[in-house]
RNA sequence: GGAGGGGUGCCCGAGCGGCUAAAGGGGACGGACUGUAAAUCCGUUGGCUAGCGCCUACGUUGGUUCGAAUCCAACCCCCUCCA
């Protein structure tokens, strides 16, 4: 059985750990069982999110098991961490269909099955929901006290900031300690891992363990991911850098990596690959325009991980031919051209622009080439096959429609 | 329930009867420079329109006024203190 902690620490997942001697003692002694908790906020996970999986991954690979826990339960009450602002209260409805379509992003990462490190699948709403309220203030709001809560930065912040904190919301980290508590009594879960904003929830539960179950268990969290120029990580021109392809297609989920800081590619290599530590100490030594290769590998390596490695080279392939040769690869979106489109409308359907008054200042400012041809009037009639490009980076084919 | 403060464009924040599609900053996007990097500099940043121009917009709804983000009223929401 690898080492675990020691391979996490070496990779740069460990932020936090709250009782690391002891937690190795335990991964030493054998199997044991960790979880990560998702809530569906949205119907797709993003990078964010990554660090965690991969950790996870790690973890099943070091022969331990995963356990990915769907926030069915917690989504409907909003996790006020690292937030001024109140979570928008989702509906039921639009909740199970997050969960839905999040569940499918963990299949490429994890080995699910009935094996003792195969990775289960839950769901908090399978307690959460039928909770009774004075049965849970008696046995478990109990423990929990408001003198130490209100110190959580979680909660803290807020208050500071002079922001609406609900009491809804002042509740998530009791439900958040409560999952521990049943995951724990249910499938002897020991440890649970998760962002550093996580950390307070996650001491709360490895307390209320130690009081109900009269047990030991851990936290462990992640760093927070930033870019090496201080940036929040995880943002591209179409928003979030989400999981689901439907969200973002596998060839601008690999023109993100591709376009890493010099100064992140070493540490994204350790996180989001599996490459040997020694391989990329090679790559992140490469100086100058030839640290792009290693850009290349890390966007393809993530890829594959994520969209499979056919997915990862064909994105590969069109960025060469885009790029490198300035033509047009395969993957870049198609956009269909009817009789008498004007670029204008193109750049619209390309999603290159909002509205007609956006594409037209596009076109202003010298940012739109149709085949390369720098494009002066937004009233230019477009047909196809041609290359439209908004910019350097985003190119798309236009085609008779 | 009472007293006070506040709700402005993606965010922060100025404006406090006409000169305001609304200063300034941040973010974002585009251009230059590069290596599809960073830093720096320049530009753009409500919608419709070929164009004149028109339409929406400063919590909500009404009102005063030739004219309101700016004044008044009611309502909604938030913050602080009191009960």
């Amino acid at each position: 059985m690898n080492d675990f902690l020691a391979i996490a620490r070496a990779r740069g997942f460990i932020h936090q750990i709250t009782d690391e001697e002891g937690l190795a003692q335990r991964l030493r002694a054998g199997p044991v069982s960790a979880y990560v908790g998702y809530d569906c906020t949205a119907d797709s996970l993003h990078v964010g999110h990554l660090l965690s999986i991969m950790l996870l991954r790690w973890f099943q690979a070091c022969g331990h098991r995963p356990v990915v826990l769907m926030g069915g339960g917690t989504t409907k009450i909003g996790d006020p961490s690292g937030r001024d602002e109140t979570r928008q209260l989702l509906s039921e409805e639009t909740i199970e269909a997050n969960k839905r379509s999040i569940r499918r992003t963990f299949a490429p990462f994890l080995r699910f099955g009935e094996g003792p490190s195969d990775a289960i699948m839950l769901d908090n709403a399978e307690w959460l929901d039928e909770l009774r309220y004075i049965p849970f203030l008696r046995e478990v709001g109990r423990h929990f006290s408001v003198n130490r809560m209100l110190s959580m930065d979680s909660v803290r912040l807020r208050l500071e900031r002079e922001q609406p904190l609900s009491f809804i919301e002042f509740n998530y980290m009791l439900l958040q300690s409560y999952d521990f508590l049943e995951l724990h009594r249910r499938y002897g879960v020991i440890l649970q891992m998760g962002g550093s904003d996580q950390w307070g929830n996650i001491v709360m539960g490895v307390d209320l363990i130690r009081r109900m179950a009269h047990a030991e268990a851990f936290g462990l969290t992640t760093p927070l991911l930033s870019t090496a120029s201080g940036q929040k990580m995880g943002k591209t021109a179409q928003g979030a850098v989400w999981l689901s392809a439907h969200r973002l297609s596998p060839f601008d989920y690999w023109q993100f990596w591709r376009n890493t800081e010099d100064a992140d590619v070493g540490r994204f290599l350790r996180l989001f690959t599996e490459l040997p530590l020694a391989e990329i100490a090679r790559l992140e030594a490469l100086r100058g325009a030839e640290i792009n290769e290693a850009k290349k590998v890390l966007a393809t390596e993530a890829t594959a991980l994520l969209h499979g490695r056919a997915a990862a080279e064909a994105a590969a392939e069109t960025a060469r031919r885009t790029f490198e040769e300035g033509g047009a690869g395969d993957e870049l979106p198609r956009i269909p051209v009817g009789a008498g489109m004007t670029v204008m409308a193109a750049l619209v359907a390309a999603g290159f622009a909002k509205s007609n008054a956006e594409a037209r200042r596009h076109v202003a400012g010298g940012g739109v080439r149709v085949d390369d041809e720098v494009v002066a009037d937004p009233m230019q009639l477009v047909r196809a096959p041609a290359k439209l490009s908004f910019g350097r980076k985003r190119h798309a084919l236009l085609v008779e429609g």
